[in-house]
DNA sequence: TGATATATAGACCATTTGGTCCATATATCG
DNA sequence: CGATATATGGACCAAATGGTCTATATATCA
């Protein structure tokens, strides 16, 4: 119902009549979603989320609905993140290999240090609702599809560029890779050297590569 | 205390004087791990433990002290499991491809399905705990490393035995296969067809071996 | 048999959980 | 100004949380 008028309020864009929305919903779900990410879904309690945006708990219900939606928004806000990086770096104008290796240099980034032992928010949600959550799940589905198409693409690019060694698949390759980088991320608990994650990325490309 | 007193009986080797434990420790335990497998340490409630080990509140905190000990145990087993496995698949005794193959093959079949939907204990615990908890981060780690040795020995003697691609470092390929692996986890949460996984596990494989 | 030790069900507990409600303050518009 | 709409803190809530305790039953050994 609430979700209806403010439909119809932006459809009429009509100004609203009362007193203005006084903080930042992005912002908000941004610091949603950093909670989430460092803690999870069921060890994150409200009082986290009311410290960290900041709000009261009525006006954090009264924007968001529940801890559900809310968590949902922020789930959605670390996926629109990541596509963004993605369309970036695997983008059709740039060369595909550069591209791959700064995809891949990416998630060695992410995969060091305090980085990587924050973890993912995407992986630590698949692992942790993903077979219990419908909505989550089909999130978590539709992401890991649009990663293999891209990777594909990539690699179908550079093999059109001569750039693939024989034998290579790219729709293979970009299934091993997308696994390799899930897997990367886990791991990534463990904090490995930052070196050891690169030169291993590195390595696994060179299979594909010449 | 009450360890220490269940540790002098078992080092002098009296015979318990009362009314001796009438359930299975070991079964309960078992019974315990599959229900944090199946939903994860926090949405795991007393309830559903009692529920699973068929003990009452009582006799559950007197076997195991509280929920968390009870989870290191059930995840030790699971760990212990997993041991058993990777020790027989990559056997030093064995061809070290067949192992290795048969080795990848367990997880595919444990990466579609009901099983994959299911998930891994191990990569669930790690995303979920093991950056705020030490006793789990040291069994992730040390999980990790062991298996990192073991399949790099299993490449080690796939090399010596002429087996190995051209440029194929062991002890890369290993890490490079464990990340794979991890991620076959991860991405099992959306259940794949099985041909595909082994399919995919094959060809990084081939990557390596000749 | 009697002493010892365990099992069990369930009452009980403080705390925390996610969530609602309300009185009050305040910012905007007509 | 007056109407409208929002923000806020905090009171409040039922349910669930992990955990303790006790009375009672029972199985073993000496």
């Amino acid at each position: 119902m609430v979700y209806i008028s403010i439909m119809s309020r932006q459809t009429t864009m009509q100004a609203p009549r009362g007193r203005p929305r006084s903080f930042d919903m992005d912002a908000a779900v941004g610091r949603a979603m950093n909670v989430f990410w460092s803690r999870g879904y069921h060890a994150t309690a409200l009082p986290d989320l009311l410290r960290a945006t900041k709000l009261s708990r009525g006006s954090l219900y009264a924007a968001f609905g529940d801890k559900h939606s809310l968590f949902l928004r922020a789930l959605d806000r670390y996926i629109a993140d990541a596509l963004t990086r993605m369309d970036d770096e695997l983008d059709p104008r740039r060369d595909p290999v550069d591209g791959l290796r700064a995809y891949l240099a990416g998630y060695v980034e992410r995969a060091c240090g305090a980085n990587g032992r924050r973890g993912c928010l995407l992986v630590a949600t698949a692992m942790e609702l993903a077979g219990q959550d419908a909505e989550v799940g089909r999130r978590f589905a539709s992401f890991f599809k649009t990663m293999e198409t891209r990777v594909a693409d990539a690699f179908s690019r550079a093999e059109r560029a001569g750039k693939l060694s024989a034998g290579v698949e790219p729709s293979s390759a970009a299934r091993i890779v997308i696994c390799f980088l899930w897997g990367l991320r886990v791991v990534a608990k463990t904090a490995p050297a930052r070196a050891t994650s690169q030169a291993t990325a590195d390595a696994l490309l060179d299979r594909f590569l010449r």
